[in-house]
DNA sequence: TAATTGCCGCAGACACTAAG
DNA sequence: CTTAGTGTCTGCGGCAATTA
């Protein structure tokens, strides 16, 4: 859900929140932002009287960055980052993309990697981002749009696509034979295509990828 | 010297009303 | 019902005086 506006601040402020806490001084961040000095102040007091927190700690004629400044820049200068790269990504290729792929290692290695590079000749527009996840994770904790995992289909709030079915064979050494194979059903498992259930319009790509119900 | 604050003007958003 | 005009409110920023 997309806070109310009025709980938004607004990107000026930040941006005078995060060059004052950056530079140390607020007639600084007024040269480099092109702004007077007045106009950083009331931005940062404007910024701080919204939050209901106190950010920075007036020191004589210091402005120090408190704990709970120290804290919100971090986040700040990531979300300034990810506004200036995602417009810059809209103003020179508006159809552009990220797939974030949570990946088994194995899978990744020696069927995925093969398939990128015709993926990325396909579609040079679409910047693919692998990461390797062992166990299952929440889709709605984490930045991924789909994950390849084996297992059963226990993952609350996804859907589920099987990928391809797989036969795990026992080997062991000849003093273990006649030794109880406990766990061999549950060995014997498929690979699931965990899918988010948040539209990103990303299907398009996995399909380009090879990821689909009935893999080549 | 640097930060804060009062005052002012400008621009955009919004609500309301009247005309077609 | 839609559109245009008008008044009000709000946010933003500059100038200048004040404060620490």
């Amino acid at each position: 859900m997309i806070a109310p506006r009025r709980f938004l601040p607004s990107v000026n402020s930040l941006l005078a929140f995060e060059a004052v806490a950056r530079l140390g001084s607020a007639t600084q961040a007024a040269r480099e932002l092109s702004l007077t000095q007045s106009a950083i102040s009331r931005q940062l007091k404007t910024l701080e009287d919204q939050l209901g927190v106190a950010l920075l700690g007036r020191q004589g004629r210091q402005l120090v960055l408190t704990d709970a400044g120290k804290s919100y820049v971090v986040q700040v200068r990531d979300i300034l980052n990810k506004l200036a790269q995602a417009s810059i990504s809209a103003r020179t290729n508006p159809t552009a993309g990220a797939l974030n792929l949570a990946i088994l290692p194995g899978f990744g290695m020696h069927w995925l990697a093969p398939r990128l590079r015709d993926f990325a000749q396909t579609h040079p527009e679409v910047t693919v981002n692998l990461s390797t996840r062992l166990h299952p994770f929440s889709f709605q904790n984490s930045p991924f749009d789909a994950a390849i995992h084996f297992g059963k289909e226990d993952w609350p709030g996804v859907g589920y696509l099987h990928l391809m079915p797989e036969t795990v064979v026992p080997v062991c050494a000849p003093e273990l034979l006649g030794a109880p194979l406990e766990n061999a059903a549950e060995i014997l498992t498929y690979p699931l295509l965990h899918l988010d259930t948040r539209p990103r319009g990303w299907s398009r790509w996995l399909r380009a990828l090879g990821v689909t119900q009935d893999p080549p």
